[in-house]
Parts: structure tokens; sequence; C-alpha cells
DNA sequence: AAATTTTATATCGCGTGCGATATATTTTTA
DNA sequence: TAAAAATATATCGCACGCGATATAAAATTT
């Protein structure tokens, strides 16, 4: 019995799932100067934006749960990244905020783009295509979320 | 000092890493009924289009590693879906085979990718985009790899 | 105002995912 | 053929990622 549909070169969410992983990959070495891990990168790219959130904001910006940010965070704070402190005006609330450390990284952080573009083979890969490969897949994460 | 290109808006990479972990959370109700998680799903997939395969191909099909692959094996294992046996022409080799369990279970996971194709929004997305995506994902896997 | 519900964060347990490293077997080289 | 290199798998440690659950504070209802 054949069941086309379950042919891995036929999914979509295989090559989302592989791709992602292989961005990972690509972002390790050039993280790892920083002593950064990606998720810990995302963290700070939302904080740079925007300092001074809470944890909810950060969930719902990098679309991951507490249990997975909580974590997240209190290592970074280990690291001196960033400082928890509980809000004043709701003692429930976590205000995440950027030390001089964290702030700093941002420069050294700016060549990071640059570099992961010069991993991927141009030949292959036009930026015309990477544009429009970044709206598909935020029309396909709405479609899910909806 | 304001960088373009640090914001999460202008990012490729974190949509992929988004969809990728939204997706694997759409699959985890259909997969549970199932008693596997995703990547034990792709394993399967591997294993019905060809049985008896060394780890070596399911890690280079999955582009996983071994470390990642063996754990996730041995729990397939346990849970009766597959078996585990040392090649006889080479001693290194590891053959994994389906089990009467695994191999049944083929025919309810054929409804899956239709049951996930419900939870998207078919408004925000046809199927014509969805093969686009899914063929421009590959040429950022081929443009990582090289 | 007291009770209930909601909201924000944290904790626990388990399954990945991977760098670094180890071990055994096969292949290649000297 | 003995030594060295390559190949295949496994183990260890750590960082996610998330379902389930807990706890405390704020908002809402009664």
């Amino acid at each position: 019995m054949e069941y086309e549909q379950l042919k891995l070169s036929n999914q979509v969410c295989f090559p989302i799932y592989a791709a992602s992983r292989l961005i990972t990959r690509a972002y390790q070495p050039l993280l790892e100067k920083l002593d950064l891990t990606y998720p810990q990168y995302l963290v700070l790219m939302v904080l740079w934006e925007n300092d001074r959130v809470s944890v909810n904001e950060i969930t719902h910006k990098l679309i991951l749960n507490t249990n997975t940010v909580t974590p997240l965070l209190k290592r970074m704070e280990v690291q001196g990244l960033i400082t928890r402190k509980r809000s004043e005006k709701d003692e429930r609330s976590m205000v995440i905020s950027l030390t001089k450390k964290g702030l700093n990284l941002q420069e050294q952080a700016a060549e990071i783009p640059m570099q992961l573009a010069g991993k991927l083979d141009v030949d292959d890969l036009s930026i015309d295509e990477i544009i429009d490969l970044r709206d598909k897949l935020n029309h396909l994460i709405q479609a899910i979320k909806n």
C-alpha cells in the first residue's frame, strides 16, 4: 500500500522543521563568540527593540510558553545579561531589563545577520526569494494561529 | 542607535523557527492519539517508505545527529514500534526494522496530513502558496548545506 | 467586602537536539 | 600484515520546548 501523503518529500512541515534546525546550527558558531544561544539572542532582540518588558510580552513576541521563557531568563540573569524585578504596579508581573553587558552586546550582534547571509550559497537563493519566503511563512504562522 | 537588521520583524530565521514550533504543536493532538511524538512520526515515515535501514540513513534523511536519533530509536524500541539489530554484513551498523505494530500504524497515520490541513485557515493560505513555500524552503536548505 | 475567576509567573517531568567524547569495527595506508 | 585513519553507533551534559500543575496577586462577581 502506498500513501503518497506520507512521503517525506511531499511534506511542507518537514522542510520547515529541518530548516529551523539548520538555521540554528548556522547561527551557533556566530553566537558562540558572544556566549549566546539562539533563543537567548531572540530575547535580546526583543529587549534591544524595547527594554523593560514583562515575561508575558516576551512569550508573546517569541511565541514561546512561560515554562520555556522563565528558565531561559534565569540563565540570562546568571550570565549578567538581564535583570528580573517584580513590577511595583503589579506584583505578579516581572520586569525584564537589559544590563549594561546585555545592551553593549547589541553592537557586536549587529554584525551577525550579514555574517549569516554569507553562509548561504547565493547561487541557490536570491534576496527576493528570501523575502517571499519570509512573507509566506508569516502567512502560514497566521493560518495556524487562527 | 537603531539596527534595522536586528528587528524581529525583519528576520527570516525567526518565522522559520516559530513556524516549526507551531507546526509541532498542531501535530501534537493528532499524534497523541497514536502515542507518537513528531520526531517519532518522522522516523516512521522513513521506515514506511523503506524498511530495514541503518541509523545512518535515518540521520541523513531527517538531518539529525546520532546523539538525537539513537535515544529516539531506543524509546521507539521500548514502545514496540521498531526493532534494532546489528547488521551481519557490518557489525558497526544497526538495522532498524518496523514491528507489526509500527507497520500497522501507517494506516491511521495516513489520515494525519489531511487532518492537519484542516487546522489551517484556508482563507489565509492556498495550496499553491504551500507548494511554493515547500520548494523555497528546500532551496534554503540546500543553500545552507552548501 | 468576601468569594470566585482571571492573570502572571514558576515548577516538574520528559523528549528532543546537539557539541564533545568514547568505543568498536572496517577500511586504508605504510 | 601491522598501524593508522575512517566509519557507525553510543554516551554524557546541557539547553531548550512544552503539557500539566502550582502559587500568588489582581480583577470581577456576588
